[in-house]
DNA sequence: CTGTCATTCAAGACATTAGTTGAATGATAT
DNA sequence: ATATCATTCAACTAATGTCTTGAATGACAG
């Protein structure tokens, strides 16, 4: 009895890895890393048929890796939760680590850049005193809306892209998300620097910054407040 | 050129989640989370036939999550790093946040039992300093050689089994090994409380016991000086 | 050097999974 | 109600992965 739960147990295991074990699975997934989307668009941007792409994205949703919402006619798809994003990125970790190929790849397209090291929320909080610095907020709308570091902007990751366009390359930028292991900050700040801009994570999300007993801003004043 | 390097590495990422997309890879690795074992010792503990065992173990070794080596006749198998025993953890607390049946076959296996809180390492020292209390290194024995803490045994993860034959279920027992994201003394707790024991991990690893300036033992004597 | 043992390689039969097509569903607007 | 749109279902063919079998390799003992 035990040993059969046991196997039960790795089948079930055994299924989630093989529901990110297609490339085109996986490559929905990083479509929707950068936010929720719909079926449409998901087979747009990954090139497949409707039909099939709306197969793999049954698959992913059945062993719990996104879950879906309808809005309308449309299915919106969305990462269930960070685990999916910290399984992505524990992948691609050790991809990096073991497979010659990636570790090549993964350096040409970074050109020698470096991950630069989190702020901490010391520091970001004397830099916003001192002003010139644009901070971002990286997690949904509404959680922008229950609560935020005053003066930062709400920056959706799929969002980040149309949002750079009018940011000053020259001014340094501070993203933060929910926390150390909410990988959101990480990934805008990555885009942020691939399109030449000097950004950085925040040590911590939020939840540290109410904890060190900082100000927090609450609705969706910030944004107009700073254009 | 950018987007077909992006292509190749979704691609080697998702042929590492195909290694792990199969029952018997995963009861492999399982095995060898216990510790590293020859390609006869895993059939054995699998039921696959030698030459079948030996192509799984090939394609896990292929993606990088387990590494071999020769001794004598014997090639011995083990896990490549602690990133693929995180791997696994992850997948694993997936599936049981997703997964009804897991969810459901956990729960009657642990029958209620709720994983205890890491101890602090202060604490750890008071009731070393205090006595009645084992300490167990769970590393591989030779890291255990260059420094551990003192009065701690030595209980690699495939041996704390047999270890605990010999131990008092009434005197609590304290599991520690590398750090924070090493999980061999979660296992041997987690075994250990399954058997009855009053088991409990201890917070961070070794380097963090030294990084509070706490005594370091060296050497095997350790072992006899509790028997 | 020959035999033995543990492991790996290679090739074929078998089973599983993926992609495509066309029809069905569910929600909205006329 | 009917038409329309986005998505899902169902069924078939093509592709891929798995297991078994028997031979080949590599290390060691006599």
């Amino acid at each position: 009895m035990s040993t059969s739960n046991k196997l039960a147990l790795i089948d079930e295991y055994a299924s989630i890895a093989r529901a990110l074990a297609s490339p085109h699975r996986m490559r929905l997934l990083e479509q929707l890393a950068q936010g929720e989307k719909g079926v449409d668009a998901l087979a747009e941007g990954t090139g497949l048929a409707f039909a099939n792409c709306s197969q793999h994205l049954q698959e992913l949703r059945r062993v719990g890796l996104v879950t879906s919402r309808r809005e309308g006619k449309a299915v919106i798809y969305r990462l269930t939760d960070d685990d999916t994003l910290r399984l992505m990125a524990l992948i691609q970790k050790i991809a990096r680590n073991t497979i010659a190929l990636v570790d090549e790849i993964l350096d040409r397209i970074a050109g020698g850049t470096v991950r630069p090291e989190p702020v901490s929320r010391e520091v970001l909080a004397e830099r916003l005193a001192a002003g010139d610095v644009v901070v971002l907020d990286i997690r949904p709308p509404d959680e922008y809306a229950t609560g935020h570091i005053p003066g930062a902007l709400s920056a959706p990751l799929e969002e980040v892209a149309k949002l750079a366009e009018s940011l000053d390359p020259s001014t340094p930028i501070y993203a933060y998300c929910r926390g150390p292991y909410c990988l959101y900050a990480d990934r805008a700040a990555a885009e942020l620097r691939q399109r030449g801009f000097d950004a950085r994570t925040v040590e911590g999300g939020l939840p540290d910054w109410r904890a060190d007993g900082r100000p927090v801003a609450e609705g969706n004043k910030a944004v107009d407040a700073v254009f």
